[in-house]
DNA sequence: AAAACTGATCAAAGCGCTTTGGAAAACCAC
DNA sequence: GTGGTTTTCCAAAGCGCTTTGATCAGTTTT
C-alpha cells in the first residue's frame, strides 16, 4: 500500500494525507485522527527512499569503518556505535556503515557523502594527518571528528578526550607512588590519540628528569595478545620496569596474564595503570576495580558525538564545535610501591 | 550535478547517460567512455536514493542490534559484522544498523522491512522462540538468521554452528580426562544458542551417569566479570569443581583471573573448556593456544549469512537455505587431568 | 449583501533516477 | 535501391513521496 492508495481508499488527497502523517498544522484534526488510523489499519508506511528523494534528506548517518590489515574491527567501534545509535534511533535517524579495507576510507567517505545517502558523518579514528576532514569539508557535508588531527582544530566539529593530560597524570601518579622504570605499551602512534598519549608519558618523565628509554616502550594494535607479548619482553629484561602504562583494558589483560603466569603479582610486583574506556564487555569496576586507570567512556563519546552531528545538521551555519572531555583518574588494585631492591 | 545536467552537458539522452554508466549493453563503447570520463571529471555520483526508488531496490541490508538492560552491545556483534560488511561492501550494498532497546526488535524489524530502506535484513541472536521469524515471513522480505529456534527450521534461512556436538564433545573430553565434576558457565538460556549448548553437556553427562547439579550451572551476559563472579562462587565451594564449561573467551577471562587471583592454575587444579568465537580482538591462538576449546568463527558466520541473504535476494523464489557448521576441538593449556585427590 | 479573511483540502509539479517502447541511423544482403 | 536487421539513441512515463500555489466552503467584517 502508497500514499496514492491509501489517499483514494480515504477520499482525501494525497497532500492532505502526507500532512496528516507527518504532523503539519494545515490539517484538522477530526480529519488527522482518521488518517492515522486507517495508515495503521492498513500497515501502511511511508517510503523513505521517495521521502527522502522529496525532501532532499536521507535520515540516515554514515560511519566508515577500516577494517585492518588482519581485517579486525577494532572492538573500541562497538561501543561508541551502540552508543551513537541509540542518539540516531531516538531521532529518527539510520545509521549507515560501511566496512572498507585500510587505505580507502577516503574515496568511500566522499562517495557516501556524494551519493546523497546519509546527510552527515562521522569520522572515526584520525591519524595525525588526516586527508578525509580536507575531503569532506571540500564536499560541505556535515561531520563530526572522534578525536583531532594535528591539522587546524577550529576548522571542524570535534570530541576529544584530553589524552596528554591523562596520560601526564596516570605517569605522574606512578611517580608519585616511586616508580622510575615506566614501560608504555600504546596504540599505534600514527593514531593521533596515541601519539598525543606518548606527548603525555614523555611530558611527565621530562619533568621528573627521567630519561626516555625507548626499549621499554612498544605501539601496536590494542589486542590481548598485544599486551600479553609485550609484557613477555619487558619481563625478561635484566631488570624489568616496576610500572607499566597500557592504552586499553584490552592489553592489560594480556599484560596480567603474562605477569601472573610469571609467578609475580600486579599491584605489588608490577605495577599497571590502564586507560579504561569502560567498555561494556569488559567492565573495570566493583568496589575496588581491577585495573587503577584513566577513565573516559567511549560509549559517551558516541553519544555526544551523534548529538552534535544531528545538531550541526540541522543547523548547518552553526560554528564549528568542539568539546574536550578529562579522563578521571580512578585508583584500583593494580598499582602500589615499587619493592624497594 | 545531476543526470540531467551531465546529459545536457554530453548533448545525450539521460537515458543514455544512464545506461551507460550503468554498464548497459545498449550503448556503444565510445560514447560509455566518453560519459564515464565526462561522469569523472564533473564528479558526478548518481543519487541513491532516485535510483533505489527508480528500481525498487535499496542497495542495502538491514541489522537491528538490540542492547541488553544496560545498553550493552553484545561484542560478538563486531566480529559479526566485520565479515558481514566486507561482503556487503564488496556487493555495493550498505549496512543499516539500528540499535535498539530490547524488546522492540520485533516492530523495528517490521518497520525497517516495510519502510523500503533495505532489501533484506539479518535475524541476530534468536531466541527459543522468536516472534521475529513470523513476522518477517508476512512481510515477505528476504531474511537469514543467524542461529536457529525451536520453531520449523525448514522454513527460513539460516547458519548455525552445531552447538550441541560441540559442548558434548567437550564434555567428553573433560570426562575422558577423568573430570567428574564439570560446571558450566552459559549465557542466556532463553537464547537458542545457549539452550543447546545446554543439551549437549546435559547428554554427555547423562550418557557417563553423572547426575546432573544445577548448584555448579550458571547463566548470564557473556562478559568478563560474568566468569570471574561465577568462578568465585564456585572456588567457595567444600568441593570445587575440577573443571569448567564456559560459553565465551570473555568469561573465561575472567574465571581465569579468579582462578589465579586464588593461586590455583589453570590447566591443572582448575580445566577450562571454552567455545571460542576467534573474537578478532581476543585470540586464542599461538604455538598452543591459551584455552582449550570448541572453536567457530563468528566472523566467518557473518560472511557466509551476508553471502546467502545476498543470493535469497536476487533469486528470491529459492528455496530455504541452511547451514550447521561444525565446530572443532583444539587442545590448549587450560585442560589437563584432575588432581588426584 | 458585498468584501475580506480563515481553515481545510486539492491539483500538479518536482525530487533524480530507470526503463519501456519506439525511432533514427547504419549496415547488410540481394 | 528495396526490405530486413542491428545498432544506437531518445521521449516519456513512472517510482512514492513532498510542497507550492490555488480552490472552495464557511465565517467574519464593513
Amino acid at each position: 500500500m502508497n500514499l496514492k492508495e491509501l489517499s483514494d481508499f480515504l477520499k482525501l488527497s494525497p497532500t492532505t494525507v502526507s500532512r496528516a502523517i507527518n504532523g503539519y498544522p494545515e490539517v484538522s484534526e477530526a480529519t488527522r485522527k482518521r488518517v492515522v488510523e486507517a495508515a495503521e489499519a492498513n500497515n501502511y508506511h511511508p517510503s523513505h527512499l521517495a521521502s527522502g528523494l522529496a525532501k532532499g534528506k536521507a535520515m540516515a548517518i554514515g560511519h566508515v569503518i577500516p577494517l585492518s590489515k588482519h581485517m579486525v574491527m577494532n572492538p573500541h567501534f562497538s561501543d561508541f556505535i551502540s552508543g551513537a545509535g541509540d542518539v540516531y534511533c531516538k531521532a529518527g535517524y539510520d545509521m549507515l556503515i560501511r566496512v572498507v579495507a585500510e587505505g580507502e576510507e577516503e574515496s568511500v567517505y566522499k562517495k557516501l557523502a556524494k551519493d546523497g545517502r546519509v546527510d552527515g558523518v562521522i569520522v572515526h579514528g584520525p591519524s595525525n594527518y588526516d586527508a578525509r576532514i580536507e575531503a569532506l569539508q571540500d564536499i560541505g557535508i556535515p561531520f563530526v571528528v572522534h578525536g583531532r588531527t594535528n591539522q587546524d582544530e577550529s576548522t571542524y566539529n570535534w570530541v576529544d578526550v584530553n589524552n596528554v593530560r591523562a596520560f601526564k597524570r596516570a605517569t605522574n601518579y606512578l611517580l608519585d607512588l616511586g616508580h622510575r622504570d615506566i614501560a608504555f605499551i600504546n596504540g599505534f602512534e600514527f593514531m593521533n590519540f596515541a601519539m598525543r598519549r606518548r606527548s603525555g608519558y614523555e611530558e611527565a618523565l621530562h619533568e621528573a628528569s627521567i630519561e626516555i628509554n625507548p626499549e621499554i616502550m612498544f605501539t601496536g594494535e590494542m589486542t590481548e595478545p598485544q599486551g600479553y607479548e609485550s609484557m613477555k619482553q619487558l619481563l625478561k629484561r635484566a631488570k624489568p620496569p616496576t610500572a607499566i602504562l597500557l592504552s586499553s583494558i584490552l592489553p592489560s589483560m594480556g599484560a596480567m596474564r603474562a605477569v601472573q603466569e610469571a609467578g609475580l603479582t600486579v599491584g605489588k610486583d608490577v605495577s599497571i595503570v590502564t586507560f579504561d574506556d569502560q567498555l561494556s564487555f569488559l567492565q573495570n569496576s566493583g568496589d575496588i576495580p581491577m585495573f587503577t586507570s584513566v577513565r573516559s567512556s567511549i560509549r559517551d563519546a558516541g553519544v555526544r558525538v551523534a548529538e552534535i552531528l544531528l545538531d550541526q545538521i540541522n543547523q548547518p551555519k552553526a560554528d564549528p564545535y568542539h568539546e574536550l572531555w578529562e579522563a578521571e583518574l580512578v585508583l584500583g588494585k593494580s598499582t602500589g610501591r615499587p619493592v624497594s631492591v
